[in-house]
RNA sequence: GGGCGGAUAGCUCAGCGGGAGAGCAUCGGCCUUACAAGCCGGGGGUCACAGGUUCAAAUCCUGUUCCGCCCA
């Protein structure tokens, strides 16, 4: 047998098995009809990103299912890939050509493609090799990008369909503008933040010179855009003036006053600017009231020549100008410190322009009407449920989304306008001519597409759409989307949407959504504020196994995680822990021969273990299912640690050094729970089951594709589960005596079972090698009733008390103590379950079992408590 | 303002109708030939607060306080 060293280093086998599993092309799915299939897409992480510890738990809670399915006989495929980060992307790589002094501009569109793609080639394979350093068993022969040929190709089909459908319009609308990244936003995409400001009132003076009204205004450098002033029809304050004219200050313009019920009487004096070209909420009331739009700040955040005097200045400048003015023309009310809600872009933090501009939307009504059904029905699961709500809170009030990016790094949107006619082309392929009029004169659409559009298509382009593929044909719907709640809308919905018009049926059948990952202190990790923890450097650290095993466990539905290294050192000891029981069972297993356990007569210690193997296999099966993944990976712990090590394996202990058969039955005894628990443990840690597995006696190639165990019915016994529970204890009771004596672990030691009843001591005398064993006893004395010895320590069990003596050592004083401890103890307990059992009301309406558990209890604590009284009054005597 | 989640041992969290649990930390004793990254034993909690439902509430309901997140 092989000897294994005495402590386990990850460094060097993590790379070896990741290796072997890759050349024996383990990762890669059957394409098996036959068999049942199990599918599954990783939310692609950003081309341009770097491992964080988000991706790290989302990734391991993907293997552990997968790796789960693919051992219980599934066919396994998981889709790898990134995504083109269209903003984000851009962003870095101008950042690069900034240092070398350059710009996209300068480059021109062309050139600075190819230096995209040039980064991508050099540095975006980064993420890739990071995942399979957590050990994921991605299929990489199928690694995706969503700028790849093929997925472009759906891409077009995508938008081409919809707008031939009449889903994709373009137009005039007001949308969010990021003034730095130069390109729309969709709503997701801007982040709000309460920021403190300020409420300018301004006197608007009317026309005729009658007097003023006095708007109030977060924003004051926007009303030299200003069409009307609008207050609530019901607001008696302002009825008379409806339909006057409004001489807008610094100006000049004459803009109406109007009436329009969305506008709120508690804001401010309840008279609003309306700016249509600069706000949403504007925006909507001009197009009710067929109002003007005058945009007074362009795509850089200054202001046009609309603004007058105050044209070319910057949005801030332009607002502290404004409000001199006003202040000078004596047409500023009042300041009033105001908390504003600023949108900040989600990749830059600019602040966000709500801006009038040409821009192309997908109609989101008649896709969101399907996808809500298919929550609605059960088609999608989303686990946990909770996100329901939300998730239908979102798609009831969805708003068009606007598709277009004013960026150059994206898939660029399949339209061409013809310079002649004016009219628009859309076309799958690069089209010669206008279709309207055969004009050769057109031309492309400047923008892209936004990336979500492509990442919508993800579960169903990365199969191979729009080809009729073998694997589209297999594993679509995929069986499970592991994602993170934070782009449940951004991405999950959006998938749901494009995968039920295009596929007609839905993308996942489970959505299993985590939680978000977060320091000690419950706060968000970001590298301002320092609290990062990177996966990789833990990795290095503690191993993958230990890591991917805290995050595993950390991984209770429906909260976040805290995530502290202390826990992942205290998991790393878990696999030492294991590593050190396999290499004692190694070291026991010469002239090892397997036998048939189910066969076999086993001793009561080894029934126990495969008992409570059997049902931990059922509890770990049942915690995956249910996507519970922390009480997986928490029984599972449980039960190798505190069941196999810290008690079987010392029971074992006595079978080996006896020989013979019982050395024999051990030694398939703890080779079972050993691999068994390897098999069960896999998916959590892939290299150290791997490990281990494959330096023990096995059949298959790899751990990863052994079967995943099952319970065992015929090893399953309540019985043998109880007397175990009473022997441990028995057995604990005595070495807590020891700790109380002092009395050195090695020495020897007498030990006197006293009980009243036959059936107690026959079973503490069928234990009774084990219990010296366990309990280092040099002789155990069983006594039927009779006198208490003296001079001796002890402790009161329910159906036994045991004497330990210890001629002239004995703390009476202490004793006592402990006595009385346990007897407030008892007393306590008592009180309770009588009082319970006294209730009418209990015993007419209680389960019957729930009565008799009771009844049960009533009956062992009485009898305890006697005992104990009888101690205390024996040691009292002697005092 | 609306919605969701949380408050359980010093810390991080399970449990979510019938005997208060785990890991870490802590205290005491042990290098007992798998493991000191370990073993054995111990201490520590009016389960946020106030009501209610129930035979029975940490667990269900209502309200309050505080904390977090999302949306407006």
């Amino acid at each position: 047998m092989k000897e294994l060293p005495k402590a386990y280093d990850f460094r060097g086998v993590e790379e070896k098995w990741y290796r072997y599993w890759e050349e024996k092309g383990f990762l890669k799915p059957k394409l098996d009809p036959k068999r049942p299939r199990f599918s599954v897409v990783i939310p692609p992480p950003n081309v341009t990103g770097k491992l964080h510890v988000g991706h790290a738990l989302n990734t391991t809670l993907q293997d552990v299912i997968v790796r789960y399915k693919r051992m219980d006989g599934y066919d396994t495929l998981w889709v790898p890939g990134t995504d083109h980060a269209g903003i984000a992307t851009q962003n870095v790589v101008e950042k690069a050509l900034a240092k070398e002094g350059l710009s996209r501009h300068n480059l021109g569109r062309e050139k600075f493609l190819e230096r995209v793609w040039q980064w991508k080639e050099e540095y975006g394979g980064a993420i890739i090799e990071q995942l399979k350093r957590l050990g994921c068993s991605c299929d990489w022969s199928r690694l995706r990008f969503t700028m790849d040929e093929g997925l472009s190709r759906a891409v077009r089909e995508v938008f081409v369909r919809l707008w031939e459908e009449g889903l994709i319009y373009r137009g005039d609308y007001i949308i969010n503008w990021c003034p730095r990244c130069h390109t729309a936003l969709a709503d997701i995409e801007v982040e709000r933040e309460p920021t403190p400001g300020h409420l300018w009132h301004i006197r608007y003076p009317l026309a005729d010179g009658s007097g003023y009204i006095v708007v109030a205004t977060t924003r004051p450098e926007t009303m030299l855009g200003d069409t009307a002033v609008a207050v609530n029809p019901e607001d008696e304050r302002y009825r008379h003036l409806i339909g006057k004219k409004i001489k807008l200050p610094l100006i000049g313009r004459e803009i109406p006053v109007i009436a329009d019920k969305e506008v709120d009487p508690e804001f401010g004096t309840g008279a609003v600017k309306v700016t249509p070209a600069h706000d949403f909420a504007d925006f909507e009331i001009a197009r009710r009231h067929g109002l003007p739009f005058v945009k007074v700040m362009d795509e850089d955040a200054r202001m046009t020549k609309e603004a007058g005097p105050y044209a070319g200045l910057d949005r801030f400048e332009a607002r502290q100008k404004v409000v001199e003015d006003l202040k000078a023309q004596g047409l500023l009310e009042k300041i009033e410190d105001y908390e504003v809600v600023l949108g900040k872009c989600y990749r830059c933090d600019d602040i966000v322009e709500p801006l009038l501009s040409k821009q192309w939307f997908v109609k989101m009504k008649p896709l969101a009407t399907p996808a809500i059904a298919a929550i609605e029905r059960g088609f999608t699961r989303l686990i946990p449920e909770n996100w329901k709500n939300l998730y239908f809170d979102w798609m009831y009030n969805i708003r068009d989304w606007c598709i277009s990016r004013q960026i150059w790094w994206g898939h660029r949107i399949p339209a061409w306008t013809c310079k002649d006619c004016g009219e628009i082309t859309v076309s799958r392929n690069t089209p010669e001519a206008c279709a309207h009029c055969g004009s050769q004169n057109i031309k492309q659409e400047e923008d892209v597409l936004d990336t979500w559009f492509s990442s919508a298509l993800w579960p169903f382009s990365t199969l191979g759409w729009p080809e009729d593929t073998p694997e589209l044909r297999l594993y679509y719907p995929t069986s499970l989307l592991v994602t993170s709640f934070d782009i449940l809308f951004f991405w999950v919905a959006r998938m749901l949407m494009m995968g039920l018009h295009f596929m007609g049926a839905v993308p996942f059948r489970d959505v299993y959504v985590h939680a978000l990952v977060r320091d000690e202190k419950g706060q968000k990790m970001s590298k301002s504020r320092g609290n990062v923890i990177d996966p990789l450097i833990m990795i290095e650290k503690y191993g993958t196994d230990a890591f991917r095993f805290t995050l595993v466990a950390l991984a209770a539905q429906g909260r976040d995680i805290k995530l502290a290294e202390s826990r992942i050192e205290g998991y790393r000891h878990f696999v030492n822990k294991i590593w050190n029981a396999a290499r004692f069972v190694l070291m026991n297993l010469d002239g090892f021969e397997k036998i048939d356990l189910t066969q076999a007569e086993l001793p009561r210690e080894s029934l126990w273990i495969l008992s409570r193997l059997s049902k931990t296999v059922a509890q770990v099966r049942r915690a995956l299912d249910e996507y519970e993944f922390d009480q997986a990976a928490l029984t599972a712990y449980h039960f190798f640690w505190h069941e196999f090590c810290d008690w079987y394996v010392e029971m074992s202990k006595r079978f080996l050094n006896e020989g013979g058969e019982a050395r024999k039955l051990a030694q398939n005894v703890l080779l079972e729970v050993l691999e068994t628990s390897l098999r069960l443990l896999h998916p959590f840690m892939p290299f150290v089951t791997e490990e281990i597995w494959q330096a023990l006696p096995h059949e298959g190639e790899s751990i990863m594709v052994a079967p995943y165990p099952k319970p065992v019915k015929e090893f399953e016994d309540e019985s043998v589960e109880a007397e175990l529970e009473r022997i441990k204890e028995a057995i604990v009771a005595i070495r807590a005596i020891r700790a109380d004596y002092n009395i050195h672990p090695t020495a020897d030691i007498k030990a006197i079972f006293r009980a009243e009843k036959e059936e107690s001591l026959r079973l503490f005398e069928e234990f009774s090698p084990v219990i010296k064993q366990l309990a280092r006893l040099s002789e155990l004395v069983l006594q039927k009733g009779g006198e208490r010895p003296h001079g001796a320590a002890q402790a009161v069990l329910s159906e036994a008390e045991i004497f330990v003596p210890l001629e002239g050592l004995v703390d009476i004083e202490a004793e006592l103590k402990k006595l009385a401890k346990e007897e407030a103890k008892v007393l306590k307990e008592l009180s309770r379950v009588k009082s319970r059992l006294e209730n009418e009301g209990f015993l007419k309406k209680a389960p019957k079992e729930v009565i008799e558990k009771e009844r049960v209890r009533r009956k062992e604590l009485e009898e305890k408590l006697e005992k104990i009284h009888e101690n205390m009054k024996r040691l009292k005597e002697l005092t």
